[in-house]
DNA sequence: AGGTATTTAAGGGTCACTCCCTATTGTATG
DNA sequence: CATACAATAGGGAGTGACCCTTAAATACCT
């Protein structure tokens, strides 16, 4: 009987980066067969025909962002092992996969030699999750359902460089509401007070709003 | 006559996009021999020692960036074609870039087909660059040259969260002086009255800084 | 129907940042 | 040596952001 040959379906938006992993797993692992796909969409279509052993998973995608795609092949049931690889900045959803049932997570930064370990861990069933990622947890992380939707509304707009008076203009509003939602956001961030710590907090958390 | 064979060094500090960008120009141009440097200093030496016919650097890396290398080859006058790869956040660069001698530039997001291309234009004696740069260049860039000492020192610790007390305080200055340097660092951006523009210009552009 | 959370908004306060002007000192640079 | 720029710093005004409390109208949930 002729044993069942590797499949590894890898979804990563960024070409080089998917030209680069596609490399180091071909020449790690052998006898592994590779499918690629540019997006999250792409990447569902691609695991639920091939199904294959394991699916790597950027989680920075159009269309579908990897978590999503992640989510859809668990509800579907498609038996493969998946695979997280991301670049640092997505601490804030490490919650949400972190409830997952994910078989690994690898920072892209220093994953040469990583991803081949990591893919003979999950083959063996044992998970594995880079070494760096821990830090990220110990991290004390946002909770965007603490908001309401009004703040996050107030939240976005703040990013977007907008004053309070702008903001209330915009939402036909007080100002003194405005004022009232970035208080209760700064109470609930547990931000140090005075110091334009909300504006602050809003512009390095700026990409996951 | 046995023709020389095509040479090429090519420095990223990132080693997946490393791997990538080599697979992709082992495939896509014939009989080259390909050198991998993974940070700067060691992309200078192998430049001096080889004297490659393409070297292709990335601008953020440790040790020497990938700017700086590009200087020390033209200063040593080593007779080698420079190719700049690069993520789109550095357009603050671009001014400095555009005043060396370079000959491709190429946006690392885009980039599988352009890769080729640019190495053959570059062949021929031609300069290439990546339409998505030409929009940077229309964008109005920020020369660090018109700030002081001082206000670049300023903006520094603004970027790191300090209020205009806690800069006086670490400088051992007035906060007047602070908020005199504060002051002329908006006129010279040119930022629009009131509205703590100065904090948000400082958070958008703190990777540059 | 009663409790809870959300949204709205007001009054009244402090502090940080911005604006604008002036002025002194030191130090390059022509 | 004169002019220019840099760094320093003061006065004084105005605005934006945060602090805190209270409270009404909705909405939603059991």
């Amino acid at each position: 009987m002729i044993p069942e040959k590797l499949k590894i379906v890898i979804a990563d938006d960024h070409p080089l980066l998917l030209e680069g992993i596609v490399s180091v797993i071909e020449k790690e692992v052998l006898g592994v067969e590779i499918f690629k796909a540019n997006n999250g969409a792409e990447a569902l279509q691609m695991v639920s025909e091939i199904k294959p052993t394991i699916t790597i998973l950027d989680i920075e995608m159009p269309f579908l962002n990897g978590i999503e795609v992640a989510k859809k092949i668990l509800e579907a049931k498609i038996d493969t092992k998946i695979i997280f690889l991301t670049l640092h900045k997505e601490r804030s959803l490490f919650n949400e996969i972190n409830q997952m049932n994910i078989d690994g997570y690898i920072l892209k930064e220093f994953s040469i030699s990583e991803i081949s370990q990591c893919i003979k861990s999950v083959l063996n069933g044992k998970k594995y999750f880079s070494k760096e990622i821990e830090q990220f947890i110990e991290e004390p992380l946002i909770d965007f359902s603490i908001f309401t939707k009004s703040e996050i509304n107030v939240l976005k707009l703040i990013a977007q460089e907008k004053t309070s008076k702008e903001i209330a203009e915009m939402l036909f509003v007080s100002i003194k509401t405005i004022d009232s939602h970035r208080y209760n956001i700064c109470k609930k961030l547990n931000l140090k007070p005075k110091k334009n710590s909300l504006l602050k907090w809003v512009f390095q958390n700026s990409p996951i709003l």
